[in-house]
DNA sequence: TTTAGTCCAGACAGGTTAAG
DNA sequence: CTTAACCTGTCTGGACTAAA
């Protein structure tokens, strides 16, 4: 049975104990608050930013070597609030463009792809335009906002930037060559990796170390951390679905503006990678 | 297969207390 | 004094995670 020894110390539980420590060091989550307070204006070479979160198909277990085609396109248009000459410290998002697409070589989404994404197959994919006229639709977007002309031409500085350089660098590059579509101008170009904007400016502070060599090297923080490693409020919304994503992704790059950094492309895209399983003109080899 | 970090449970050592 | 019970800190190993 229970002895009922009374216990003359004060007891502090371990767990609570780390909780505490956790909050009052300065890698804990409200360690952003207080060192990324700046606000002043900084040299911005861009005038605008295009945030980018592609969801594409997806099948357990099978990684990235693998025919993802993108199922949903959203973006958001990020603009400077106080530009005075080249400097700015304010984003703020002016606009949002969403459709979701509906893949052409495996027109259906795994389980696994529904549960990750939350797209639906009926209302969201099947209904959806093909990544052609998608694509047509945003180089609307961007006429109707004024970032590019009519045929093409870019009109204003403007940045694609994503969560990781994957984006654009891999899921477009794959889905161009499954849609046989050459790169758009208005797209082509380095790119802004926000991820690694914030792994560079919070290493020191290790909310999470990244590893060096192999295969992870520079995968880094996801959207969740990062907004944590910031001292930004949690995550809004769903994860994975790419909307959701690119917003709270705007959330970050807006505090990386007010933290007086530099915004500018600083990932590779090589629109001619390609992949194992990529046959001649299109064909997918399984 | 590969990296590098976090988190958690379990084992263990050592200290303290009360019962025998 | 000896011992069992209890508490704590430390260490270790395994599971888990990261673009979709």
């Amino acid at each position: 049975m229970q002895s009922k020894r009374h216990s003359p110390r004060l007891l502090i539980p371990q767990k609570l104990l780390r909780v505490l420590l956790v909050l009052s060091s300065s890698t804990g989550p409200l360690a952003g608050i207080y060192s990324g307070w700046t606000g002043s204006k900084v040299k911005q070479p861009y005038d605008a930013f295009l945030l980018l979160d592609f969801e594409a198909t997806c099948e357990r277990g099978k990684g990235f070597d693998y025919p993802n085609e993108i199922i949903e396109f959203p973006i958001c248009l990020m603009r400077w609030k106080d530009r005075d000459g080249d400097k700015a410290s304010q984003l703020e998002v002016v606009a949002e463009f969403r459709s979701f697409v509906k893949p052409s070589w495996r027109p259906n989404l795994s389980e696994f792809c529904t549960e990750l994404t939350g797209i639906t197959q009926q209302d969201q994919v099947d209904a959806a335009p093909s990544f052609p006229a998608v694509l047509r639709s945003v180089r609307a977007f961007l006429v109707e906002h004024k970032l590019i002309e009519k045929h093409g031409k870019r009109r204003l500085r403007f940045c694609w930037c994503s969560d990781g350089p994957f984006d654009i660098r891999d899921f477009l590059v794959k889905q161009l060559f499954i849609s046989q579509v050459p790169m758009p101008e208005w797209m082509a170009g380095d790119v802004l990796d926000v991820r690694s904007v914030v792994a560079a400016h919070t290493s020191g502070r290790q909310v999470r170390r990244q590893p060096q060599h192999g295969p992870w090297a520079g995968i880094g923080l996801n959207i969740p951390a990062q907004l944590s490693a910031l001292g930004l409020p949690p995550f809004e919304g769903r994860e994975h679905s790419g909307i959701d994503d690119v917003r709270n992704l705007a959330k970050i790059l807006k505090k990386l503006a007010f933290m007086g950094i530099r915004l500018q492309p600083n990932a590779a895209v090589n629109p001619r990678r390609r992949w194992a399983w990529m046959g001649k003109s299109g064909q997918i080899l399984e």
